[in-house]
DNA sequence: TATTTTAATGTAAACGTTTTCATCATGGTT
DNA sequence: AACCATGATGAAAACGTTTACATTAAAATA
């Protein structure tokens, strides 16, 4: 049987209320009693038990990170910042993804209902009406991870998608001289893709460069579409001289499309991702592409969460909308 | 607030007795009482508090992952693995890994100790003493996932690297007639590592191949000490003809070293890793390398697991002691 | 009919904690 | 000397469940 405060009270002297105020520190007791209650807790080697503390306090150090999938590194980077904070900050991460039979609410809504977490960070490419409304429902701390603040009223974290698309466009017309560039979005619902497309075409735009429709193709994100999408681009017969696709998986499927013709990168076709998977450093050529910080999203959500779950009762009800940087990263091919 | 069995109790004119049983399935309640009560139950939208449940019944249905670290795909496709098994049987999956702060023990006691879990599942590259000792002293359900089942006494699932790595040398030189194989191992008190190079040595041995110490190098998993490997074994006089490398990270050093040296490969030099990571699909030419079920791994685990959780009662003290096989994957690196 | 068994339900304790309220010294203020 | 504020502590309730035990009514047995 573990040790309980009742143990602790017992040996000390002390009743369990004084025990619990010793415990935690905020309390006013004695120094004396204190001390001798905290060294009979170290010396039975007393642990709390956090189900009894949870469950009398309506506070869970759960926090439940609620993704789209749980594949490939991103997500793994994910997991990874938003444990680190966790694990510092005396948290635990649990993680759910959505599935062929469970969507992304019933995972929230389980989470919310059961008592069982303290907060939730939700990972999303895109808010539907559905999400929306169950959301409405909870008065769980809450973050969103998403490119778009569709709801002004959460917190929520995102990476600059647009200014990475942006930048990266900006520096194949600017730096590299390339005037046809051709671009293989993401999903149509998601939001990065959303952004990252957006930064392209202003990109165009601000450089005086004309748009040509039948140059936007639609991907998903797979490296097949990527294949079919940079096929029909190098089949035209006024061909792009470079394309950007909306993700690194994306451009793999170029690359390989390429070189199944004959092409040589970036000469005969400049290939520019997004994202800077672990893969893209070692194609040949390295992959021209954007960084993106997931870790460090990961942490700031987490780093945020933890704050608002513990000055709830403060309640300082403003609401923080940040937006991380990407990060150029200039490989040889384009 | 939330809908208690308290609100149902009241309004089915019953006691809470009779409410907590009709909603456990299992008791006996007239069939009557029953429907009425679960039909209030739905009606007034009632979710059980799952922290009072597990706080009362000793049971928690989360399960706790502890892991070495939490990066790369080996680490996704397991948490993966055994979230898709923990969401079908209603678990929640907590992950957490180890740090410059926080050691494997630490996490085990934490999760063992606070009552927040109900079983573990501990994958850990070696198990030292203090692990015993840790172990030890719990009773919680367990399942580690270890390649050396050194504690007899746990359930354990292993992948057979042994038998992966000495089919992949034997291939080398069976099929590709190779006689000079080098080897690059992984860190030394690591069981995967230890079982490859065991499986390596078998096969030279069991094709009479006489062993050459001078061409075993200590590596470390990664891609730098790769790279420092197959370097130095590439330098030699009397070179091998082919590497086989602990894992693809380490063969990817030795892509990067045999590209700078200018030999090809696999004229020059052939390279076999082990894992089949995302990576080496891609990499040309693609590598010839073994997959390891991770997915199934992490599944199995979940699967063992809760089984072991749900069946405690009756204690069946039958220890499993499983193990997967990996593949053969074959690519144009030898 | 009297007694025993059984089925259905209720009562209340228990789990380990926090927290409200009450109690009781102690020492300072009039 | 009487009073009051204060600080330290204890008693007990509360949280939402499950469950051992008690109770009742009905059915089965004698």
């Amino acid at each position: 049987m573990a040790t309980t405060i009742k143990d602790i009270a017992k040996r000390a002297g002390v009743s369990i209320a004084t025990v619990s105020r010793s415990l935690n520190e905020d309390e006013k007791v004695k120094e004396e009693t204190k001390n001798l209650v905290l060294s009979i807790a170290e010396e039975l080697d007393y642990k709390p038990n956090l189900l009894a503390r949870s469950f009398v306090t309506k506070k869970s150090n759960i926090i439940g990170l609620v993704m789209p999938d749980i594949f490939g590194e991103f997500f793994m980077e994910l997991i990874r910042g938003v444990d680190d904070v966790c694990f510092s900050k005396g948290y635990y991460t649990m993680v759910t993804s959505s599935h062929s039979k469970r969507s992304t609410v019933e995972s929230i809504i389980d989470y919310m209902s059961k008592g069982i977490v303290g907060g939730i960070i939700l990972m999303t490419p895109s808010i539907n009406d559905e999400i929306k409304k169950t959301l409405k429902n909870t008065q769980l701390p809450l973050i969103i991870i998403n490119s778009k603040s569709e709801l002004e009223q959460y917190d929520s974290i995102s990476l600059d998608n647009y200014k990475g698309a942006y930048d990266l466009v900006n520096f194949l017309i600017k730096t590299k001289k390339y005037k046809k560039i051709a671009h293989i979005s993401g999903p149509k619902e998601n939001n990065d893709s959303i952004n990252r497309e957006k930064g392209y075409l202003d990109a165009l735009k601000d450089n005086g460069i004309e748009i040509n429709k039948s140059w936007i193709l639609r991907g998903d994100f797979t490296t097949e579409q990527g294949k079919i999408c940079s096929e029909s681009l190098l089949k035209m017969k006024n061909r792009p001289q470079a394309i950007f696709a909306s993700n690194d998986m994306t451009a793999i499927g170029c690359y390989q499309i390429a070189r199944n013709m004959g092409m040589k990168i970036p000469d005969d076709i400049a290939i520019a991702g997004f994202d800077d998977i672990f893969v893209s450093q070692f194609l040949s050529p390295r992959m021209t592409t954007v960084k993106v910080p997931i870790f460090d999203l990961g942490k700031k959500a987490a780093e945020l969460l933890v704050k608002k779950i513990e000055t709830e009762k403060v309640n300082s009800k403003k609401i923080h909308h940040l937006k991380l940087s990407t990060k150029l990263v200039v490989g040889e091919s384009c």
